[in-house]
DNA sequence: CCCCCTTCTGCAACTAGTTGCAGAAGATTC
DNA sequence: GAATCTTCTGCAACTAGTTGCAGAAGGGGG
């Protein structure tokens, strides 16, 4: 599973503590692979005991008090292999295709709103991508491995976006302008 | 969830016992919204008890026995409504993405193997596609809505495919020709 | 006739992910 | 200085999905 090897490398980018780690899973490695705090933490305490990760000392440690980890050389060895590792991709799931293919049989009443509000929703996480790839990636930023890597991922969110955006104003044309 | 209702599509569209439906879903209705057979058995009980869909009188009811389900009125209903609901698309996840982040960290050794490897896969469902749109869809079966909005969905599969391909290849010529 | 193979159904036990809630520490405010 | 709000961690209980296995029925084949 995908949950520790995204934990070890938000951590990587930045030591952090649960919380933290979860409002970045909620703006930029969960972009692609999202997690709730709950999961989180109960990774974080796997992680730590399988001797991955390590709790920075804290001035005092209580329930309730931040607590900040760290990846340790066992962690990164670890990330290091999984990114050469050999791993089928898993089918993908979009209940909207499904449902599509629902309407085929029971009729489409009611599903033009609901495309529509979907292709909306599209529109705006693309142009958050964009903004982003305008902050973070100008051109001159493109240079180093790293660099390229990022923003060849950045790329990918742009252009699902799009594929999205693009499918659902053609499906929404093909529905016609005047159903239900 | 999905899972319910992917299973009242597919007996609408043909009524079937689980093991057929286990085996519709690796092939068809199972390329949008997967299941284990495991899934299946399960989820047709619950239906069954909801009164949603009921098993066709057989001659010899008993354990590996074939039962065939087929969908009542209200398994009908809740589809029909299931259809026009509103539902936020669910973020997306995709290891590989994720990989490709870990890889900006801690090296892409070993990570362009496994790029080639999916997209061979890509490539192979791309065209597994194509050929079901040849056979299933020739431009005079385009006409009714039902078969539009079927055709809509492999189209949408098609068009993903047809975007991974495209990043792989991107991001393959963009690791450089001489990567570990 | 008996063994074995396939088909079909299903139980049991697991991992992954979700939801709701609660308690401690520190900051805020009156 | 007490009431309350926010931050942070975490338990408990749930739903969804996966894996491994087993048992009944039927169809050959020697």
């Amino acid at each position: 599973m995908s949950l520790p090897h995204a934990i070890l490398t938000a951590l990587l980018e930045k030591p952090s503590s649960g919380l933290e780690l979860t409002r970045r899973f909620d703006k930029s490695i969960g972009y692609f692979w999202s997690a709730t705090h709950q999961q989180i933490y109960r990774e974080l305490g796997k992680l730590e005991q399988a001797g991955h990760i390590r709790a920075l000392p804290a001035p005092v440690p209580a329930r309730g008090q931040k607590k900040e980890y760290e990846v340790l050389p066992a962690g990164r060895g670890e990330l290091s292999d999984w990114v050469a590792r050999s791993e089928d991709p898993k089918p993908m799931r979009s209940a909207l295709l499904l449902r599509m293919r629902a309407a085929a049989i029971v009729g489409a009443e009611g599903l033009r709103a609901e495309l529509e509000r979907h292709l909306a929703l599209h529109r705006e996480q693309l142009d958050e991508y964009l903004a982003i790839e305008e902050r973070d990636f100008p051109a001159d930023r493109r240079r180093t491995e790293p660099d390229r890597l990022r923003h060849l991922v950045l790329r990918g969110g742009v252009d699902l976006e799009r594929f999205w955006v693009e499918w659902l104003t053609g499906a929404l044309a093909e529905l016609g302008p005047s159903e239900a």
